[in-house]
DNA sequence: ATTATCTATAGATCTATAGATAATGC
DNA sequence: ATTATCTATAGATCTATAGATAATGC
């Protein structure tokens, strides 16, 4: 035994991180041991030593690596570009955007855990709250709507809120704290509702009355 | 030592409660240890087990009393009557009510500890997602404005979502998430403006085009 | 020589219980 | 007799380390 043969080797840091996010979400970081890992990845405690000083760098790898705010998709966007297609659209598939990829099994695992872990992510040495990151930039993309008159002019930071608020309570109720499989179908028509409501109540104001 | 005189009798049931929730609220339930629960109450590890029967009991316990949905309060609302002010007045004073109530030290740690032990609030006898029920009973709400013309037609699960949504996550980035003291000012305001803008999107279309 | 594992274990917790002690309320 | 505490401790579990072993890559 001891040390694997090139044909048995595997990428044990990468199982580390997954068998630990599953159990962190799972059962809390506290309620977590290494020994518990190591069984589900199928080493001994000492090995997971071997890739991280201790059980706190795990999580730290872990926020790091899932952790730096997705938010930023809309940086690769040229506004003016998607905005060609219209607000109602682009503004859609942001939303359905964010619901596919909340959906997934790791970021449903990682948003609980992040809920969970909240009061101790500092600790961990991430600085920011991700939920108010994400929102400082949206309020930035609803500012420079506003300027190019994309929408009514308004209290951008008002706008943010009422884009992403529906949708992180409808990924709460549906995606996050429910058990077993989601009903995406009910998901997806509330979400694609928010948005035709949402569109709306901004839109520029058309003809006279 | 051993059993305190009348004077010095104190009610240890409602601190161990007490001090079990600042505890698991800040560091979850696996992370809290009996130790740090006794320690803070002031007693031996052995008294608590004189109250209750395990460290899971002491967090049942918890639920049964904090849990059962504040939702209610619409209950004895005669809606005729509150209409009469008006709508807009109504769910200002609502959605107000909500995050005063959010704002207290007591419901912030158990809102913070609900979302940290979603997943295993069933282990709990916590049978339904308190989020959930909050919002299966505003839809009933939202239902009922409709019916009696107080808002335009549509979806009520829609109208409750569009609602509440902005709400949580006001009251997640500004009193659950984040550390210290909330800026309640820049919060009660974008919560006016949440509740002018949403009481704009369904109030009845008056007047012709 | 370095890397990735193993076996074995030290030392620090932690939950829960047994049994003693003293105040209370009948 | 009952209630609320204490002291003491059993027994489980947990994090982390020391030192051995064997495969890898130079």
């Amino acid at each position: 035994m001891a040390r694997p043969t090139r044909e048995e080797a595997r990428d044990t840091r990468r199982l580390i991180l997954d068998a630990a996010l599953e159990l962190f979400a799972a059962g809390g970081f506290a309620g977590t041991s290494m020994r518990q890992i190591a069984r589900a990845v199928g080493v001994r405690e000492s090995a997971l030593y071997h890739h991280f000083e201790s059980k706190a760098a795990i999580f730290e790898a872990m926020v790091m690596e899932l952790g730096p705010g997705k938010m930023r998709r809309f940086d690769e966007l040229d506004l003016d570009a998607s905005l060609a297609g219209g607000l109602e659209p682009l503004l859609r598939s942001f939303a359905r955007l964010l619901m596919e990829e909340s959906a997934r099994p790791r970021e449903q695992k990682f948003i609980r855990l992040m809920l969970a872990e909240a009061p101790r992510l500092k600790d961990a040495g991430v600085l920011h709250n991700p939920m108010l990151t994400g929102m400082t930039y949206l309020t930035g993309v609803f500012e420079a709507l506003a300027r190019r008159g994309a929408i009514r002019p308004g209290d951008p930071e008002l706008h943010a809120v009422e884009f992403m608020g529906p949708l992180v309570m409808l990924r709460l109720t549906y995606l996050v704290l429910v058990e077993g499989a989601p009903d995406m179908e009910r998901l997806f028509a509330l979400v694609d509702a928010h948005v035709h409501h949402f569109h709306d109540s901004v839109k520029p104001k058309e003809g006279t009355c």
